[in-house]
Order: structure tokens, then sequence, then C-alpha cells
DNA sequence: ATATAATCATTCGTACCCAAACGATATAAA
DNA sequence: TTTATATCGTTTGGGTACGAATGATTATAT
């Protein structure tokens, strides 16, 4: 990150020059656009770039990694929290769950005084997995802010932190519609 | 996004934090975990967001938009090409394809004088589906990027170009092997 | 004590996601 | 002309993604 080799000005894309000429024509150019459609390219990259080079060989997708990376953090925690700080909805933990327990790197156990809640515990192939998988996968996101220079990597954190803000507030107000 | 009122630094939250004390605990800690994780969270929230307010109604998934959205500026564009400029597989876009054209929305001609390559043109019923949904999808946009600063704006744009550039050099690199 | 409402995780149905393999086609090499 | 290689889109298999519905359980109201 720290790399001050001189760094020329990021240029459009042929597909990003295109855009902006079409929407120029139907009178709805902004560039926000590029914020956010190269935001869903850069995730999509660093979903198969990691998949591919690190996660694949432990049989785990990117997302199962990222539910590990939750139990891993909190050691033991509910399903509803666990889905929420992985970012995904109950019914996809459910399925997600069920891949990792069959690889035997997390449990499922029922809340101790309310049946309807389950609690997820580590096992110690799962916690070997995160020590073994979380440093490939940290040299990947690395990797990935290498170029950016500590003012635009600043920057940038505070940006993603303040568009999540403004997007769970807005989630907000429209669910209690 | 020219919006001036006094801004708090955005701070950790509660899960951020945890996983902050987690990693340094095993000597693995960097802010770029923040970068990465809030890029993911945004994604979701963006796609999530526009599927339930703008495009669930025209039985459109976020990723079926994105294939429209490409279309439409192209107005006929091959299938590898599509594949690529919407940043989904191959196999994937063949799927979603028939989503789209069992909707109406557009259609698949055999190439004229390759008969390995299909071409895929916008329908009428598709043109008017993109001018009605598009600037909904736009607001959103715009919504999302409201509480940047011009200087976070545009040093945001430019730091996912390089992230971008920076991964998409790599995956090369490694497809090479 | 009973009835009603709320909450939980799971199931179901549908759509997406990808790599590998496949069959068809085009191009290059012998 | 024949054979080998490369490329295309699709199929296959397995996994993820979500909202709505479900059954079980807990909490609240009567």
């Amino acid at each position: 990150m720290d790399n001050f080799k001189n760094k020329t000005h990021p240029q459009l894309s042929d597909a990003e020059e295109r855009a902006k000429q079409h929407l120029i024509s139907v009178g709805l150019y902004s560039r926000s656009v590029s914020i956010i459609s190269n935001t869903f390219r850069l995730t999509s990259i660093i979903r198969n770039f990691s998949e591919n080079q690190v996660l694949k060989e432990f049989n785990l997708s990117f997302s199962g990694f990222t539910v590990m990376w939750v139990i891993w953090v909190w050691r033991d925690i509910e399903t509803a929290k666990l889905a929420k700080n992985a970012g995904i909805a109950k019914s996809t933990l459910t399925g997600i769950l069920k891949t990792l327990e069959k690889h035997g790197y997390c449990k499922r156990i029922p809340h101790s005084s309310d049946a309807r809640r389950v609690i997820v515990h580590i096992s110690k192939a799962g916690e070997d997995l995160m020590e073994k998988i979380f440093p490939k996968f940290h040299k990947i996101e690395e990797m990935a802010v290498s170029d950016l220079t500590s003012d635009e990597f600043e920057t940038t954190i505070d940006s993603l932190r303040t568009m999540l803000h403004t997007m769970e507030k807005f989630t907000k107000k429209n669910n209690s519609k």
C-alpha cells in the first residue's frame, strides 16, 4: 500500500466508455455508476480468485469461508447473529452450515434454555483450517490493496463505511413501511 | 454527494471491533480486512435493496438486470463479450439468458458466419423495461453515494479501478501458470 | 389456565454461480 | 485431404442466495 511509484490516473475501460456514452444519450449519465458497478466487479474477482487459489483445496466456497471466519472470531455464536455478521440470509446459512458440518469444521448445538435457537461451535478441525487458510486469504486481501496510496486506502475505508451506513439507513426505512 | 453537513468519522461496528481483536490475537490484523469485507457487505446490501424495491416487480434478479443493462448499452452483443462485461461466467450467462428470453426481454441469434457463436439482441420489451427500470436503479446508485464528500467520491472511484486492475493483473498471472 | 402472537431454524421453490466436460464448429498443421 | 488443436455455448453437478411458508417453541394477553 505504501507503494510510491508513479501512478497514472486509472482510465475508463472500453466497457465503461461505452456505458458512459449510452447513458449520456439517454440523459442519465452519472459517475456513481462507476463506483457501484466497479464495486460489484471487484467482489466478483476477489471471490473467484480466492476460491481458485486458496479455498477450493479445502472444500470451501467463499461464503463458507466467510461463515467459518465469523465462527472463528466468536468461537461459538447463535445462528441468527452468525447470518447477520456473515451478511447472508438465515435460510442460506442453514445450507452452508450443512456443508461445513459435513466437512467437520463446525457443529450445531441446541440452545440450553430456548429450543428454538441453535448455537454454532467451531471444531478442532475448523480451528486448524482457519489457522492454515486465513493467512493465505489475508495475502489476497493485502494484494488487492497493494497498489493504493495511503490516502486512497484511508479514504476508501471511510467511504465504504459511509455508503454501508447510508444503505443500512435506507434499508431500515423501507422495511418499516 | 455534495452534502457538506458535518460528518463524524465512521466508527467500527461491534463486529469489526471483535474481528480486529481476534486478528490482533493471532498476529494477522490488517485494516485491508475492513476494505474487503465492507466491499462485500456493500454489494450484498445494494443487490438486495434493488431487488426488493425495484427489480422484483419486473421479474428481474440483480444479475438479470446487469445483463440487460449491458445488452441495452450495446444493443446486440456476442455472449462471450456479454459474460465478460457483466462479470459472470459463460455458463452462468446461459441460464440467465434463458430466464430473460422467457420474459421476452431479449433473444439469441446464431452468428451469421460462425455457428459456434451467438449474438444477443435486445427486444422492444427489453428496451421498454430498461427505460423504465434504469432510472429507478440509478436513484439507488445516487442514494448509495449521497453521503460521500466530493473528495471521497473521486478517490473511491480511483481506488476501485486501481484494485480492479491489480486483481485482474494477478488473475492473468495465475492463469498463465 | 388458555388463547393468541411472536420468534426461531428449517424447508421449499426458484434463480444464480462456477468449473469441468461435452459436442459442434473453425482453424492450423501435416 | 486428413488430422490435430482451439474455440464456442451448453450441459452437468454441486454449491450458494433469498423470500415465503412451515412447524416447534416461547412470550404475551386474556
